[in-house]
RNA sequence: GGACCUGUAGCUCAGAUUGGACAGAGCAGCUUCCUCCUAAGACGAUUAUAGGCAAAGAAGGUCGUGGGUUCAAAUCCCACCAGGUCCGCCA
């Protein structure tokens, strides 16, 4: 908003640039917003510094009522706002609640979490749910219609092994306790016994078969009863995660679909039969790897089915746009799937788009469901929220055990995914089970923290008149200067794909809020005027920190 | 061998897309206060109680290494080093 003012007030003076150009000074003393004049001294010849003080003198200042006065220092044109006056024009925006909508109601697909249905989710999956979720709901606020979607890898080599599994070792048991914990055990135990005998996955190979080709019921019907139960633990987790989705996609669904498209590419020469009778996708004239799209039994790949359920998404849902959230192991996939799409001459190629992220990997290093080897997603959610009520019983021991456990799992939940979202999506995570526990500093529960105080405050004022227009003190302009940036905030995080922006974001709020707090009395402040003041900035904080967190799926207790 | 990502304080990270005025946080550690400070929580006249993560302060960095471009480089380019990931029948 600031910068808008100020290139407006360059156009007058004949000074064509962009928004990009103009710079947030680093010291209170070099004014608000900074025009630096190096690209035109270089054009002109002339010194920087001379070039600063010319503007200056053409600019006039007084045709600015938001403006009070440009100098010229160190080769910059620094420009000091009127805070009085910017501070109402932000607080009316945000208290009337005013959205940006870039979105148009245009179609968006986001995919994500996408666990394989054949052991519990373990911390890694916690990272692309939490990413594919958070983006869902930023496009979700920028006026997009979100599609949220799950995929379900229900019918690889994996899972058929997992029903192999099944067959040898628990055949007609019903699952005790949570199902896809329940099934991980066989599954583990599966490939303990295949590392000492390779034979057994002759086993799960001719479950594929028989589930895939030959499509034998009995095979069918057990195959889908274990993934269901797997899929139930799933929900169970999301539900205590508050994650919902739209649809969810099952991989056995598209592979016909995918197989006719790789019937189109050998047709069209973009595949061809190997020598051992694999179909592969010829790719190497592109710089990419050639990659298998049918195996030489006839069976399909995940890039088979992936490939027919990328098609099938535009198809039906006429999409806008198409956002797969998957770790960056996938990137060579995700580069061959968009490549083949774009030969066999799908236009939607150019509205899908992979959202990388890198891995959680456990100290000791990566992590592995087959061997047993994961930090699990519930045994997290349950250690945090156990930890949490400890917190709660201590704060608050008056409260009903219910309440009391709500606040926990919110508390329990919020530090979760924000310690998860916080990191840069292409930084690889080591997980700490000491620094997932923290409740202090940079983390979800203090975000949360600074919250329940507005509340807290706003609540022991009961009535206020909204007051607009103050003198401020310099911590006032210090919380009004960063609420005035979420909306660049959001839009920085929805086209980079990073919500770790709204994170740091937040977390500025966060400290702004408790300087504010701390060094201007509220309730007691000098006057009606300055007290009625100060509740609406701590109201509008209230609103754009419930905002930012609302968008990272971080959901805000009345107390803590 | 080829491709991509990462390397910033003791630890965990931000800043890099758009080069700009002293490279920012959190944690740990250190110093001081604890006869002080805070309480916008509970009780309720004074009292009492609790916390110190709701105290104050300082310190800590060859931005992996070496070159280059530029008035200006953590940021752009090149090379190298280290770690991670991927590269024909896993997903």
């Amino acid at each position: 908003m600031l910068k808008d003012e100020v290139i407006k007030i360059l156009h007058s003076v004949g000074i064509r640039t962009s928004k990009e150009v103009l710079e947030v000074p680093p010291q209170e003393i070099f004014g608000d917003i900074a025009f630096p004049c190096f690209g035109l001294a270089k054009q002109e010849h002339k010194n920087p510094q001379e070039i600063a003080g010319e503007l200056v003198n053409r600019i006039r200042i007084s045709k600015n009522p938001l403006i009070i006065k440009t100098e010229a220092r160190g080769g910059y044109v620094n420009f000091f706002f009127y805070w009085e006056k910017v501070g109402e024009k932000i607080l009316s925006q945000i208290l009337s609640r005013r959205k940006i909508n870039i979105g148009n109601r245009k179609k968006i697909m986001i995919e994500y979490s996408q666990p394989n249905p054949v052991h519990p989710m373990h911390i890694g999956h916690a990272r692309g749910t939490f990413l594919g979720d958070a983006l869902a709901n930023i496009y979700d606020y920028l006026g997009y219609r979100t599609i949220r979607a799950n995929y379900m890898n229900d019918i690889g080599l994996q899972v058929a092994r997992l029903v192999a599994a099944y067959k040898l070792w628990a055949e007609n048991k019903k699952p005790k306790g949570k199902p896809d914990f329940w099934l991980w055990q066989y599954y583990v135990k599966f490939h303990e016994e295949l590392s000492k005998n390779a034979k057994l996955d002759e086993k799960a190979r001719e479950l594929l078969r028989k589930f895939e080709l030959e499509r034998n019921k009995a095979t069918i019907k057990i195959w889908n009863k274990i993934v269901k139960w797997c899929v139930q633990g799933f929900n169970e987790s999301y539900r205590n995660l508050g994650i919902k989705f739209h649809v969810y996609f099952y991989e056995n669904e598209f592979r016909e679909a995918g197989k006719s498209l790789v019937d189109k590419a050998l047709n069209n020469e973009i595949a061809f039969r190997s020598p051992e009778n694999a179909i592969v996708a010829n790719l190497e004239k592109y710089g990419l790897p050639n990659c298998i799209l049918l195996r030489s039994d006839g069976t399909g790949l995940y890039i088979t089915s992936d490939l027919g359920l990328t098609f099938k998404k535009f198809q039906k849902y006429q999409l806008d746009k198409s956002v797969w959230a998957v770790s960056s192991q996938q990137n060579l996939h995700f580069k061959q799937l968009f490549k083949i799409l774009e030969l066999l001459d799908y236009k939607f190629v150019k509205d899908c788009e992979h959202f990388s992220f890198e891995h959680v990997n456990l100290p000791e290093g990566k992590m592995s469901s087959r061997e047993g080897k994961a930090v699990m997603l519930d045994e997290v959610i349950t250690s945090l929220t156990k930890q949490a009520l400890e917190e709660v019983e201590k704060r608050n021991p008056r409260l009903s055990k219910q309440k009391k456990l709500g606040i926990a799992k919110k508390i329990a939940v919020g530090a979760l995914k924000y310690s998860i979202l916080k990191i840069e999506p292409e930084n690889s995570i080591t997980f700490d089970w000491k620094q997932m526990l923290s409740f202090e500093g940079n983390t979800g529960p203090y975000l949360q923290y600074a919250h329940t105080r507005c509340l807290g405050i706003l609540k022991k004022a009961k009535k206020h008149q909204i007051v607009l227009f103050s003198k401020l003190s310099l911590h006032e302009k210090q919380l009004i200067k960063v609420l005035m940036n979420f909306d660049d905030v959001l839009l920085d995080s929805a086209k980079n794909y990073r919500p770790n922006f709204i994170c740091n974001y937040a977390y500025e709020i966060a400290t702004a809020f408790s300087n504010f707090y701390q060094n201007c009395p509220v309730l007691k402040a000098n006057d009606k005027k300055q007290r009625d003041f100060r509740l609406t900035l701590v109201m509008t904080t209230k609103i754009v920190l419930e905002n930012s967190l609302k968008l990272l799926g971080i959901k805000v207790p009345e107390r803590m």
